[in-house]
DNA sequence: GATCCTGTAACTATTATAGTTACAGGTATG
DNA sequence: CATACCTGTAACTATAATAGTTACAGGATC
């Protein structure tokens, strides 16, 4: 399976929080934009919040980025939502014969290639920033000068 | 979820098969180093043999690699096995809202940086060979000279 | 012809994801 | 302070991928 779309959620709601920080915006409101139930935003809210990367006050909608997002990378985003691929996002077969050469050795050979291809794979993503992707948000949204008025809640 | 084991088990096979290559091993005993049933041992060859990384012949236990390892990278390896992920590793949420500035451009927006993660990790693994996997495993070996003769059948 | 092996279908168990309902408890405003 | 709204979270469901297992048709070999 692939990377889950936590993580395309993840920043979606983020760059919504950027774009939108003037107004205090319901995890219903955002679930209306990323077309999802309220529960997976608050859910990933949760991961965000915890992670640092934004500031939720329970009973209030008024959760505020933590930092300026030219200092929040995808990355920090990544490792944030990813819980599970935070070590690993390979998988190696553990149980291999200890009595065949190739059985007892390959979990440590693998490990140290596949991590250099996660390593690889993660250093892309901290090379972009929130700011770089809004930023796109916006150059490529040449047609609508307004932002979130338009909105459809249904 | 991470990278299936499909991977790592693919390339246990391929290291087996070459340093084993004089002899003619079945599926059966190749699970046994794996520690794993033989069934799935002959599923990843199968889709290793579509991908023309080995061949294999029904019914008689003769897969042979089809190129010098030097030639077959781990890429090559993912590639043939992980075949959800030949396209997109990273899933993106993809029924957002086209009236929000954020719905309407975050998927292409998001393919572009998810790309680029992909491919970094891909161009590592494509930098390492089978061949290099194999001298890591007989360098890591320096105790045991014989390869699979010790192998624990049960 | 007997035996061994591959290829593959079909089934099960396990796990992750994502959506949903429900609700306890915080917050705010009139 | 009462009402209304919102968050945080538990619990449940549906779906899908993975991996293991049994079973068997059919190829290969002696």
């Amino acid at each position: 399976m692939a990377i889950s779309s936590r993580f395309s959620v993840a920043v979606h709601i983020l760059s919504l929080l950027e774009i939108s920080k003037t107004e205090r915006l319901t995890s219903e409101f955002i679930a209306s934009s990323v077309n999802t139930n309220s529960v997976v935003v608050r859910r990933i809210m949760g991961m965000l919040n915890k992670a640092g990367i934004i500031n939720t006050s329970p009973g209030v909608a008024r959760a505020m980025i933590s930092r300026p997002i030219a200092q929040i990378s995808l990355l920090d985003v990544y490792l944030a939502v990813e819980i599970d691929h935070q070590d690993h996002l390979f998988s190696i077969h553990d149980k291999a014969n200890p009595n065949c050469l190739v059985g007892k050795n390959i979990q440590h050979t693998l490990e140290q290639r596949f991590t250099q291809a996660q390593r690889a794979m993660e250093n892309e993503l901290a090379s972009v920033t929130l700011e770089q992707i809004v930023t796109d948000l916006l150059v490529q949204d040449s047609s609508i000068p307004s932002t979130m008025t338009t909105i459809n809640k249904g």
